[in-house]
RNA sequence: GGAGAGGUGGCCGAGUGGUUGAUGGCUCCGGUCUUGAAAACCGGCAUGCCCGCAAGGGUAUCGGGGGUUCGAAUCCCUCCCUCUCCGCCA
């Protein structure tokens, strides 16, 4: 969420900024200025109001503890409160409205973000490994997978529908030593505090990262007793998280955090849940693109001035576990029409996959600066200082599910059986080669 | 799920309708004192919004929402959370 002031004292950049994204500025900030000088002249005439009251309800007190009739000003303050009531719902309204324009406003790009419609116009900042050169066709992991009997995506379907996996023997091994990995990396060596959130979150921690309102679809949600009312961020309703990022950074939520301990740098495992609705036909082969999927998630805390440094620090962290994995990779930098809502930079990581010939997304690494600290209402304070809002950062480290895919199809041998990395061998229990499971005419 | 207790400012903790945004203590910040520190003493220390160039003023906030009243931290309704006991259960 932007700063009111800072939209009031800066409409045109913000109009720029919109149009940058392929927003439609008239579309989100209507008409801003109008809205905005009604909501003050509404409030500031209710106040007034109110004022009023409050003074002659304090000289009734007065009067009736010097035990004199007060009756003439209960009248006069018995009048005013039909005024005050109708102000009262009519500066509601508008700063309902107010608040609703505000929270889908999404965030402003920094200025070095390449100005671009798609991600067509995403630049390529760097390019990491060597692409392997196979003597025989290489396959794609969904081919893979299924022959080693390790990925079973039609019992899968049978038992919970499309864009589910099953993962057999080594599969599922491979799965856990992965998280493992890459939750050892980042503790022991990149300085994070591993956390193990709830899979769940309810509706104000939703709306704090940005996912709500205006992604709702994009979520399950559970059955809960009343339903979701867009504007009303709840306690006690259930979503299934579609990312770590949401339950983690909520960590602080309405907390103001002392200076001294930033950064924070946190590590999540966590299975993330997307509905992908509209993404039908999209990635239907393979396990690309899954309702359910494990992540291994960084989030930052930061004080405002370190937030880039720290973002870099970060984009880094994810891309020392491809590196240590040894799978070819690139940092892309998201053009500003395809920056998420939330973010003001992000880069994506794309891994290749030598199975389908093409980079495909394995981290999105987003600086999010004051735009989710102001929606979750996280501070900071230095000591003697003013609050703050503190800047949040976060970014996979990496997806697992992906990873997987991509070591299958980077690691296969002309026999169909996958080699291990060296890095992971310790978490196979030694073991070097997945080969095709004892037994698995799945 | 049943019964009971409770949620007050960074923390602890007073406060059952009238200058209570809220006594007091602690922490923290500034100052006095001191060679320095501690102690002691003095002062300061919430946030959002509105008006204002500013100084400052106003308004709202005592878990959330609603109600009663001229006036609510205090009364009523409702929801949430925490704790204790019982039941159920991984």
């Amino acid at each position: 969420m932007l700063d009111l002031g800072f939209v009031r004292s800066n409409l045109e950049l913000v109009e720029k900024k919109l149009r940058d994204r392929n927003a439609d500025p008239a579309l989100l900030l209507g008409d801003f200025r109008r809205l905005d000088a009604e909501r003050r002249e509404k409030i500031t005439q209710l106040e007034t109001l109110k004022g009023r009251r409050n003074e002659l309800s304090e000289r009734v007190g007065a009067l009736k503890r010097q035990k004199e009739d007060a009756s003439a000003l209960v009248e006069e303050v018995r009048g005013l409160k039909e005024t005050i009531d109708a102000d009262q719902q009519a500066a509601d309204a508008i700063d309902t409205q107010m608040r609703a324009l505000l929270t889908r406003i999404p965030n402003l790009c920094r200025d070095e973000v390449p100005v671009g419609r798609s991600e067509e116009q995403n630049v390529e900042v760097k390019r990491w490994g060597t692409i392997p050169n196979f003597d025989f066709q290489p396959k794609p992991h969904w081919e893979l997978g299924e022959q080693l009997g390790i990925l079973d995506l039609e019992r899968a379907a049978k038992i919970s529908g499309a864009r589910f996996a099953v993962y057999w023997g080594d599969g599922a091994r491979l799965e856990r030593a992965l998280i493992g990995f890459m939750l050892d990396r980042h503790t022991r060596e990149h300085g994070y505090t591993e956390v193990l959130p709830p899979f769940m979150v309810n509706s104000k921690s939703l709306f704090g990262t940005g996912q709500l309102p205006k992604f709702a679809e994009d979520l399950f949600h559970c059955i809960d007793p009343e339903g979701f009312e867009p504007g009303q961020y709840r306690d006690n309703d259930h979503w299934l998280i579609p990312t770590a990022e949401v339950p983690v950074t909520n960590l602080y939520r309405d907390e103001t955090l002392d200076e001294a301990r930033l950064p924070i740098a946190l590590a999540a495992y966590t299975p993330c849940f997307r509905s992908e609705a509209g993404s039908y036909g999209k990635d239907v082969r393979g396990i690309i693109r899954q309702h359910q999927f494990q992540k291994v998630e960084l989030v930052k805390f930061t004080r405002p001035e370190e937030s880039d440094l720290e973002h870099e620090k970060l984009t880094r962290d994810a891309e020392a576990i491809l590196e240590a994995l040894d799978l070819p990779y690139r940092r892309m930098l998201l053009c500003t029409g395809d920056t998420g809502f939330s973010s003001t930079k992000t880069y994506d990581l794309e891994v290749w996959l030598p199975g389908q010939s093409l980079y495909r997304e394995i981290s999105s690494c987003s600086n999010f600066e004051s735009f989710q600290a102001r929606r979750a209402n996280i501070r900071y304070k230095a000591k003697g200082g003013k609050s703050a809002f503190l800047h949040t950062l976060n970014g996979s480290g990496l997806a697992v599910g992906r990873t997987w895919l991509a070591i299958l199809e980077n690691y296969q041998q002309a026999d169909g059986t996958i080699r291990i990395p060296e890095a992971l061998v310790p978490y196979m229990g030694g073991q070097r080669t997945i080969t095709p499971r004892a037994g698995a005419s799945l």
